[in-house]
DNA sequence: TTGACAATACGAAAACCTTCGTATATCTTT
DNA sequence: AAAGATATACGAAGGTTTTCGTATTGTCAA
């Protein structure tokens, strides 16, 4: 369980870190780099706040500190999601993806896969 | 169009502003307290914040100012949807969808419903 | 019209978030 | 071993958010 809720900076190298597996605060801040300006010290400062805050462990074994996840993918963005439908679509999941699809357009492959996912959800009950 | 990301807290309040309509600083405030304890001169500075900000708007012709929200509902909940499947899903709203549906249980009228939506997307196409 | 009450205005404290400069430690190369 | 490059540690500035105390203003009733 997510402990605390990260910040949108720090939810960036979540997913960085998520994506590219263990990483250094060198190769984090490249990565940042490539979408926005952020020094390193800045990036460092993050890592290590994330580690306070349980986000992230670090390996020191080395110099260079290795630091990897501790949250999980699908449990912060199922903790995130929650979050979101509870306080913008009244608690209901429902809501949100009806809002979500009438929103967007959609492949004829998606709503496919779409649609085989809600057979087997009724298949389930 | 929103012009300021509004914060947690800030949103709870539109939310009851949407909710409720144009509300007192004391209405409000009471409804925050029965879920959260936060003083009634907290509530009222969130108010003025959020009128410089252009959140919500007031009139101050009796000595009570009745606030309402200037950002639409709709406009406001695409945004942040927006925003948050862009950082946690791909910037795909079919990943979100599919996570939203696998990770709750929905009802077989709800995917009834789901279904009809779908059908009249893939007739729009 | 004065006292009691309720509302707003103002300002500032406290907590966070973001940023980065500087100091210090460690490794590498010559 | 010394110089240079690279890392972490530390602390503090600057910004925003959240909280609330106190002062002031407006309202209503006795």
């Amino acid at each position: 369980m997510v402990k605390f809720k990260p910040t949108d900076a720090e939810l960036e190298i979540l997913y960085i870190l998520w994506d590219k597996g263990a990483s250094s605060v060198r190769d984090i801040n490249d990565l940042l780099n490539t979408r926005k300006d952020v020094g390193y010290t800045t990036t460092l400062k993050f890592m290590q706040i994330m580690n306070e805050k349980g986000l992230v462990e670090r390996d020191t074994a080395s110099k260079t500190h290795i630091y990897k996840a501790i949250v999980r993918e699908n449990e912060t963005k199922n903790h995130l999601m929650t979050d979101f439908i509870n306080v913008a679509f009244q608690g209901s999941a429902m809501n949100l993806v009806m809002q979500a699809l009438g929103n967007t357009k959609s492949s004829p492959q998606e709503l496919q896969e779409l649609k085989s996912l809600i057979n087997k959800l009724e298949n389930k009950s």
